[in-house]
DNA sequence: CTGAAAGCGCTTACAG
DNA sequence: CTGAAAGCGCTTACAG
């Protein structure tokens, strides 16, 4: 392994020149600069991160951490988000990781050894000389106390679609409230008035702003939403699927159906057709996110387009800022805008019940 | 930060005392050995990773890297897996992620800088002292000279859903050519004669091996199959549908179709219905891979299910084996077996053309 | 502008 | 069985 004890020899200087060269040190002659890197060329060196790390008490290391089903495995990881309620932040991990990369930082999945204490999982992290970190899905919610260690230990934090405070945190998400508004007022527009509303988990921030939002339209074009037709549920296809079947079997007094994601909207879509109902001539049906799937489905689905890249490297941007800047405040959360994308899944309501 | 110093002060003993404690070294009194635990217990004590790694020369983490579009982006990472070509492979992430936790390491995306040269690329490998690497999917040719440059260096590498020999390295992967097999056959036994295969990439090696596998259950039932019903084409579902369109415009005389993944089967489908064709009655339409989707789409769809667990569970097991066994040899390749699921996308030929 | 020296937190021969 | 010392490869006051 070539060392910087080598370049030093090769370059006829001292270790601490070839350190100061590498690390941008403005006192440095032109002289010792050029011959240092004549020589890290010619050895092909690089330097050692582990030794960096240890020295400058921190690495160039952006750890993920991931939502999960906390009942069946208590950790904070991708266990849970390979599942189809998942697809969503899956997309959304390539931009996280692009932008990590392109800025010279390694991204991280950390064990967690030990037991899962909140402390050990604070302590780990910083065992692991990790720079910041991004908390990436809705199953972050303020008690958890390992959230609640990390904020405390002033690990520069971003939480993607949740709510995070604290010294050194902020957070990004879609405007979710606004998008569920667009998609409401889009069906109004086609004459639907009785709309059933197939939520994910009200416990998640992105579940409850998007029923919030589809409130809102609904009151503001005078409608009271009837209770019986809001349903809330797990983010799964499967979860979506069943609920779809017990609300088909208990009543048919509606003309449109907002699906809490896209992934739902597939299960919603299977069991409509089960029911022989036709989309979107018997009934309108909508999603969120815009995974790419959508535009495949039959028929392909109207939906609200988040702008993933935005999100993703919004939030690595505003972590780099926290971990290299130095600024007391941290950044302001970010909510990016989203767009109404109409396909095929809705029509004009035929004012009839099913 | 709590340091080994200082739990071995509390302990009464010295520092190498505290490590050789932590490391299960044999010569130890049981007294020692207490007081030490005792002293970790109560100072929240967890060894400083980035100074094992540096004196042991090797750190406790496995970088993960994937297929990427050479072309447009040439590193190897997460950015094309997050296509729906490689939702397969997202969701067999989370059984390498989980594997590779449980057995006390990290996970890393490491960033590759300083350009794209081979030697750069396990340089950066090495200055990170990663313990091993998983090569997942199957952009990895064998030409590829950053592959070459890591086998050189000996550091172990499995590959998944490639061939990979050297040393230190070995591969897991599916039974591809077996899953074709049953797949053709399953087809055949329901009176289909003229069948289109629209595969992946045939540099692909599941692409190339389901091909043969399909070839290999034509021959042996006398079909000599015909070169205008192979159509390779891309893994995305875009793609798919797009040759899938150029196939139905262009001839009909085929009573099923096999494509070279599920997310391939959803273009194909949707092209289907697009040009009136109901599946199963005027078409049958069948997938690989399984993925949770399949058995929502409308119609569900006929497949093959890849054992995602025992291959990305399989794949950490020999790589960790490599890593801390002593023998010389690297374990034999792994193929798992498959398993056909029949569902609704497949039914009897009319034995018509379309 | 540059070098010698100390130090980051561990592990491991070497002695005893 | 255990401690003192050297060393992993870097960075950074400190002096000059």
């Amino acid at each position: 392994m070539v060392t910087s004890e080598q370049v030093a020899q090769l370059a006829g200087v001292s270790r601490a020149t070839v350190s100061r060269v590498l690390n941008g040190s403005p006192r440095i002659s032109a002289e010792a600069r050029e011959r240092v890197h004549a020589a890290i060329a010619t050895l092909g060196y690089e330097p050692d991160r582990v030794a960096q790390s240890l020295v400058r008490h921190r690495s160039h290391t952006i750890a993920l951490a991931l939502p999960n089903d906390q009942e069946r495995e208590p950790g904070l990881n991708l266990s849970s988000i390979g599942k189809t309620s998942h697809y969503f932040y899956l997309d959304m991990l390539q931009y996280i990781e692009r932008e990590v990369l392109s800025q010279g930082y390694d991204l991280l999945f950390p064990s967690r050894p030990h037991g899962t204490s909140p402390e050990n999982y604070t302590r780990s992290l910083q065992m692991r000389r990790v720079a910041g970190t991004i908390l990436l899905g809705q199953r972050f919610h303020p008690p958890d106390p390992r959230i609640q260690s990390l904020l405390q230990a002033n690990i520069p934090t971003v939480f993607i679609d949740n709510l995070g405070q604290g010294n050194r945190a902020t957070s990004v998400k879609a405007d979710h409230v606004d998008s569920a508004r667009q998609i409401t007022e889009h069906l109004l527009s086609l004459g639907h008035r009785r709309i059933a509303i197939l939520t994910g988990p009200i416990i998640d921030l992105p579940a409850m702003e998007r029923l919030l939002g589809c409130q809102h339209a609904l009151a503001r074009a005078g409608i009271t939403p009837e209770p019986g037709l809001i349903r809330p549920g797990g983010w799964n296809i499967d979860e979506a699927y069943a609920t779809a079947n017990v609300l088909l079997d208990e009543r048919r007094d509606f003309t449109a159906i907002v699906a809490g994601s896209d992934l739902m909207a597939f299960g919603i879509l299977h069991a409509l057709h089960e029911h022989g109902l036709r989309v979107p001539e018997d009934i309108s049906l909508t999603g969120f996110d815009d995974v790419e799937l959508s535009q495949y489905s039959n028929p392909s689905l109207t939906t609200i387009r988040q702008d993933r890249e935005a999100i993703g490297r919004g939030a690595v941007q505003r972590l780099i800022a926290m971990i290299e800047g130095k600024e007391e405040e941290p950044p302001p959360p970010l909510v990016v805008s989203t767009q109404l994308v109409v396909r095929k899944s809705t029509g004009p309501s035929s004012g009839k019940n099913l």
